[in-house]
DNA sequence: GAGACGGCGCGTATATTCGG
DNA sequence: CCGAATATACGCGCCGTCTC
């Protein structure tokens, strides 16, 4: 590199040399007083072949210098720290592996992220065809295209969902009205106008309002309402974990609520309902500020509180001590 | 084929570090 | 402080390749 670099503007060819070294070994004989010889000559031209070559070599010797510096700065070191050539030759080494020991895990957590996002959101037939173009790293612009039409398909599915809910929820709330005006007029208000506050509702509400909607049957008789306690806000620490990748509905977002057992056993079924739709819906309320990111997710919100379980119980992937197929390391 | 040239190995001198 | 060990720079000769 370097090297090549000074050898290139070397020092004058030897013919230059030679040109002018009857002159100057002229001159120099003449200082000295010595007898201009053929031996001289020989001597002298044996000597300027000795210094240039001499020359040369302290280039080399540079130009290697040079390297050791220049892999010198690119190891990790201490300012001042004295290194010997062969110091920085074996820490370069460590450092090579080093650099190549990393770059394995990246891709090995890069590939993981890549199958946990492709398990999540399902895989489309486009993003198939850009997973089989593609492996290895890269590609962003197809992925981010991919990220951004999944986006805007939930968020298409998202309103329908929370247009039919929003329509459910009307009917219901019409129908909770009337039966709790006859019994708990002073709840009613409160309850109306947590309701009413909700302005914005995610999927997981659909899952609610289909179980309130199985459990406000005629089975589950509005006459059987016991006296129950207002619903408790729930502020209780939120914690989100990322779905696992068996999920069959990857774009399912499950609200599993805790609470006191000691209430539960009281209150009716569709009193609990009522309870639990509050309470989630105080939930989501004080998730959601959390941004549309956190939606993405997938999660499954995990707080303290009653288990609203889902009457399939299947999605209880809530578990955070299950199997965490999708931890990242 | 002779000479020029680059590259390398080896020996030596000098500087620096380290342990007793 | 001193001697041994180590690191570094330099000089030298040799060898392979290239050019004329």
């Amino acid at each position: 590199m370097e090297y090549f670099m000074v050898s290139a503007q070397k020092v004058p060819p030897l013919q230059h040399f030679r040109k002018t070294e009857k002159e100057v070994i002229g001159g120099l004989c003449s200082l000295a007083n010595i007898p201009l010889t053929p031996e001289t000559a020989r001597d002298q031209e044996r000597r300027i072949r000795r210094e240039i070559a001499n020359s040369n070599e302290r280039r080399r010797m540079q130009s290697i210098n040079a390297g050791f510096q220049s892999l010198k700065t690119l190891i990790p070191h201490s300012d001042g720290e004295k290194l010997s050539k062969a110091a920085i030759l074996q820490q370069t080494a460590e450092y090579i592996f080093t650099l190549e020991q990393e770059k394995t895990r990246l891709l090995q957590q890069n590939s993981q992220l890549k199958r946990i996002i492709q398990e999540l959101s399902g895989s489309s037939p486009k993003r198939r065809r850009a997973e089989e173009k593609d492996e290895g790293i890269g590609s962003p612009d197809i992925l981010e295209e991919e990220k951004t039409e999944d986006l805007r398909r939930e968020m298409i599915e998202l309103r329908q969902q929370l247009e039919k809910e929003r329509t459910v929820r009307m009917m219901l709330e019409d129908q909770m009205r009337s039966l709790d005006a006859q019994l708990y007029p002073e709840k009613l208000k409160a309850i109306a106008q947590q309701v009413q506050e909700q302005q914005v509702q995610t999927q997981s509400l659909v899952r609610l309002q289909k179980q309130l909607e199985r459990d406000l049957t005629p089975a589950h008789s509005p006459q059987v309402l016991a006296p129950a306690t207002p619903p408790a806000p729930t502020h209780h620490a939120t914690v989100i974990v990322p779905a696992p990748a068996q999920t069959p509905q990857p774009h399912h977002v499950t609200v599993v609520t805790m609470g006191p057992t000691s209430v539960i056993n009281s209150v009716s079924t569709s009193r609990q309902n009522l309870d639990t739709i509050v309470q989630a819906i105080q939930h989501i309320e004080g998730t959601q500020g959390k941004g549309f990111e956190e939606e993405q997710r997938r999660a499954v919100i995990v707080s303290s509180g009653r288990i609203l379980s889902d009457a399939a119980g299947s999605d209880t992937a809530s578990n955070s001590d299950g199997p965490d197929d999708c931890s990242l390391p």
